[in-house]
DNA sequence: CTGAAAGCGCTTACAG
DNA sequence: CTGAAAGCGCTTACAG
């Protein structure tokens, strides 16, 4: 490997403007209080003979000597810039971007993870973790022990979407769906429809209960009565609809909806006008027959920057005061009215 | 901030294996030689107990000490995770990631640049570029002083995209556009086109040169007769193109072509019936009434995968070899036939 | 007001 | 075969 070339230290600085290498690191670092006085003059020679020199400290000294670096890690537990992971992880990195850019943070993509049963691990013998001042952590799923460890070892981190496969308290800022899912349902009551069928995946994750826990209690207060199906059961999906008199279909996701809707059509019934169509999910760019989908708008750029802001938080404050500090957030994602759902045909 | 939270340390580990801090530091990097000669059962004892604390190396601390890091930093002039911005990113972005997987590299964004008249600074007071090994440069536009000075520095670095604004030997990955643009001209002659209208915008980059290089080399060597008009002068092409009895016309990048079959259309010349057209650029996903836009293919992210590799052989090479390196390297465009280039019809 | 010194966690000659 | 020591470039008490 090439030698480290030669590179400008404070020593030098500090030999040019004729002061100690001290005195060069408290005007780069702006200190100044009680017992730091630092005259102007000599602070604007030391300024000269940095900006004469092209001077810029070196990160992994100040680290060492123990500053924090403005570096946030950024985990993901699969390539996070491949095409096909664009659609879930794009937004996500552009609300991170923004974020960091906003707070004056470089990103460090910890690309060189290695995989293990298919899934990127985050601790191996060269993590570059520490180099970090915290991390985010992103991905559909992920490892408990990995979370457990982060915690246990008190490393600042935040996950980007709600997690409670650990006892410990992992920081999270995630999406609630109870409410853009009661609300939902209250438009179809609205729109006088009174029999529903849920179209879900198999999935056991936080959001999925969410979806569940509303289509349960609007079902347990008798608002709308629910069919559930799972998605593998496409082919029986049309004579659910029917033996169930459903007037609307909820799917746990856009893709399902649009499933749902070529089965459906598939089978004579047509969406919306025999039965309305509801995604409780994220529905841009879906449209079904050129209707936009009804569904939801997830602001996952939003999460994002939210996460950064809590790790930030939690950067900032002393590791006692962590218990005491806001770390499990939830947004609400947003109702997409769209065109999908419509009043119930009178028969 | 938080006190930085205690960590494991060599020392640690030394205690627990009943051996020297240096001994932990030699079985950490397996170094083993002429003069370093640990027994396997020391090593053994050693790593267990380095598994057994969990215990990795502080980066920051390895990096301060001279090793190299494995971290290669990406610098974009502009955000470069922004839903606009992945048009051109993502797939650059794309290549960088898989590359770095490769040789097991973090990838460091300096997200933090500040902002100066309206494009990103890689230098500021706290630049963490010297955090990284090496740096990929991403952008349209780059500023030739930062890289003159990233040269005079001797540190690694490749650009993406040719570079010409400096004098000094700018390492690179670029794309050759004279190539692709002849065997589409030759594909033109081929379908009996003689007469052609080249529009183009009015961006002197070395990419706009190619194509101009390219069409002179074919007007000058009478295969085809061209005649240039600007971007910003789409209300006159139709008249353009009748005058000059152009068949075929050429545009700088496919949304130029796409505007010119607008103003083509609107002015009652169909295409490609009676003027076939082609793009001098990407046309992935560019459609003309159905029909796939002929074009190029650029390969950007075996691009930025090779600009990696380049990157590599600079960071692995000692300063004094630079000058021998292949560092500018031009890959090529690929043809899409695509079908906006037709037979011209026969008056 | 400013400097000499210790220490951050590592690597690597250099001695044993 | 292995350890004590110097040094990487910084920050920060601690003395003047």
């Amino acid at each position: 490997m090439a030698p480290k070339p030669r590179r400008v230290t404070q020593r030098e600085i500090a030999r040019i403007a004729g002061v100690s290498q001290t005195t060069v690191s408290l005007v780069l670092n702006d200190r100044d209080g009680s017992n730091i006085r630092i005259p102007e003059e000599t602070r604007e020679r030391v300024r000269e003979a940095i900006e004469a020199a092209t001077y810029v400290a070196d990160p992994a000294a100040r680290r060492l000597a123990g500053l924090d670096n403005q570096i946030v890690g950024v985990f993901t537990y699969e390539p996070a810039l491949s095409p096909e992971s664009m659609d879930f992880y794009g937004p996500l990195l552009n609300g991170i971007e923004r974020a960091a850019e906003q707070v004056g943070c470089d990103l460090l993509f910890f690309t060189s993870s290695p995989v293990e049963d298919g899934t990127r691990r985050l601790f191996h013998r060269k993590t570059r973790l520490r180099l970090a001042d915290g991390c985010i952590l992103l991905g559909q799923q992920m490892d408990g022990a990995e979370l457990e460890r982060l915690v246990d070892e008190r490393f600042p981190f935040v996950a980007v979407g709600r997690r409670d496969e650990t006892e410990a308290k992992v920081p999270y800022v995630g999406l609630d769906y109870v409410t853009p899912t009661r609300a939902l349902i209250d438009r179809a009551v609205a729109l006088d429809h009174e029999r529903a069928v849920y179209l879900h995946r198999d999935r056991p994750s936080p959001t999925a209960r969410d979806r569940r826990a509303a289509i349960e209690s609007a079902g347990a207060e008798g608002r709308l009565t629910f069919a559930l199906s799972g998605a593998e059961d496409l082919a029986g999906l049309a004579g659910l609809v029917r033996d169930h008199r459903a007037t609307v279909l909820f799917a746990e996701d856009a893709f399902l909806a649009e499933d749902a809707i070529h089965a459906l059509t598939g089978a004579g019934v047509r969406t919306p006008a025999d039965v309305s169509v509801a995604a409780l999910a994220e529905v841009r760019g879906h449209r079904s027959d050129g209707r936009v989908l009804t569904g939801f708008h997830v602001p996952r750029d939003e999460v994002a920057a939210e996460a950064l802001e809590v790790l930030h938080e939690l950067i900032a404050s002393p590791v006692e005061d962590w218990d005491s500090l806001d770390t499990q957030r939830l947004l609400g994602a947003e109702v997409e009215p769209g065109e999908t759902i419509v009043e119930r045909a009178t028969r």
